[in-house]
DNA sequence: GAAACTTGATAGGCTTTTTCGATACAAGAT
DNA sequence: ATCTTGTATCGAAAAAGCCTATCAAGTTTC
């Protein structure tokens, strides 16, 4: 059994197909049947069932991928060894973020980061809450952004900053006359939230259901971006709530509309999130340092609305 | 990066020596000196000091050999799926014994274990608790037996038995005439122990200490097995402490001397251990079951002072 | 202090393994 | 029936792994 074998029947597992396997593994598809064949002759069982349209992973065969990722992961991490001793940051390295931070955090530490660590080749990808997490248990990202806590067993979570949610109120609400916002005055009812599969929505429902209790069953509109929730809650289809940062970029004559929250404001608190494998911790140390800075940076600018928890 | 590569990484570092390592490897010393060094290559780094007289690990090979350890227990552990699926129970297993135990539990089990899993090729070695702890972290072991609770980070514990200690009072004792002992009849001082290393005195240490909270600086002799303590002990040197399955085949003119305890009878805890890395569960399994079967037996038919962890 | 011994590195050659390109084969889809 | 899609097989070439023999450097022995 070799390391290369292994990785081999990931590739086959992943892709369902020797021929795409064969491609993202830089070799032909003949090597692949002959050392998958070979694996399963030595382990004397059938890792694949080849008899299924798109092939599949017969019973042991799940056991032995899972086992498998175990393997290849920490050989992986053997890079990881060197590198931290040699002080060197570099590699690939695939980064999730969810979409209600990609435009606004993005922008604040891409630059930043490319500059002091040149040989890392970031590869980033929106992704909602739900992919992330399956992307970093397989292995697929080495780290994301998301909104925590998500209570998953094999993710560990980093904190790099609270964002307070800020009210848009369009005129003619109910609460336009209000100077503050408070907890209680949200109505589920009311509210117009982004479609499922946000976590922001998910941070919106728990802040509802603690103030007033109420079902899910009612929301009255949802959508997929904040410009979009902005013009329809001037259409007078109801309020909305936006992350701190998405209210720094807004038109003129919708930012009178905002309206802040009677501290304590409710937040919702993004982290830098990791498989419990714990690969590639150099650059997830440098990211997470990245980011504290210039969060650290921008709240020194802007406002003190964010809590950065490195500075507590 | 190959495994085997890795194992060869991992023989080197045992035995300092690549002539050594190259003979337990079942390879020519060539062959070891040529695969390290391409290891080295691609890894860009160091592993071994050549420099020093025992060969030596660098800084960054001892974290590298950390690592190797892992792949290649986690590669170990692909057998050990498929061989689960198979519902396979074989291979060669090694197994540490504390001398305390030895003698009295492995005739109970040996035979039986071995029908029962005629695949399964023990290679069982007297081992005092020091030499176990160490031999099952860096996997020498694959499980042991030894008087617990160990408090080890590493190692899990499971309970077989627990095996009461047996007073042996030499005639014009001062505690002949009572008719069962009590722990606040013990004195440190007037108590005949086993060596340093054995287990089987750190029992009683914990016991005279919670019952009379002496020091330890004062014992009056040592020795290395119960027969010669129970000699000792008819010179008049002081009463000794057996555990109670030492005491079922002793001399009938010396097993008048015997006093039980009154309930609770001090006790000591014996367990199966291994390692958390869980390899060979299956075989640790069969071991356990047997090995509490077994015991089961011996309480119905002798007595019922040995408690079953498994019958609360 | 020279010869013998230890022990790891190197060289050359043989064997096995891995890979590739071409092709055969099987099963659905058209 | 033919085409398409996808895996297995074959033979040759390349690569890797291992062995024997030998070298080199440091130690030990007498």
């Amino acid at each position: 059994m070799t390391i290369t074998q292994l990785k081999y029947v990931l590739a086959v597992a992943e892709h369902q197909n020797f021929t795409k396997a064969a491609a993202k593994t830089f070799v032909t598809q003949p090597t692949l049947s002959m050392q998958i064949q070979k694996l399963e002759e030595e382990l004397e069982i059938q890792i694949f069932d080849r008899s299924k349209k798109p092939i599949e992973l017969t019973g042991v065969g799940r056991k032995i991928v899972e086992q498998a990722k175990n393997i290849v992961n920490e050989s992986e991490r053997m890079q990881d060894v060197v590198d931290q001793e040699k002080g060197f940051i570099g590699g690939t390295f695939k980064l999730g973020i969810i979409p209600t931070v990609m435009p606004t955090l993005l922008p604040m530490f891409l630059k930043n980061f490319s500059n002091r660590y040149p040989k890392v080749q970031l590869k980033i990808e929106e992704l909602n809450t739900d992919e992330i997490i399956t992307k970093i248990n397989d292995g697929y990202l080495d780290a994301a952004i998301a909104a925590t806590p998500l209570g998953q067993e094999k993710i560990k979570e980093r904190p790099l900053y609270y964002e307070p949610f800020v009210g848009y109120i369009p005129e003619n609400h109910r609460l336009t006359l209000k100077d503050k916002l408070e907890t209680n005055d949200l109505d589920i009812e009311d509210i117009l939230l982004l479609e499922d599969g946000h976590c922001f929505r998910d941070g919106i429902i728990n802040l509802c259901k603690t103030s007033k209790n109420s079902n899910h069953d009612k929301f009255q509109l949802e959508s997929g971006s904040f410009e979009t929730l902005i013009k329809l809650s001037d259409e007078g289809l109801g309020m909305t709530l936006l992350p701190y940062l998405h209210t720094l970029d807004i038109l003129p004559k919708q930012a009178k509309n905002l309206k802040h929250f009677k501290e304590p404001s409710p937040a919702r608190e993004v982290s830098l999130i990791y498989s419990k494998s714990e690969l590639k911790m150099q650059i997830i140390n440098a990211l997470h340092d990245i980011i504290s800075g210039v969060i650290r940076g921008a709240i020194a600018f802007q406002d003190v609305k964010i809590i950065s928890p490195t500075k507590k």
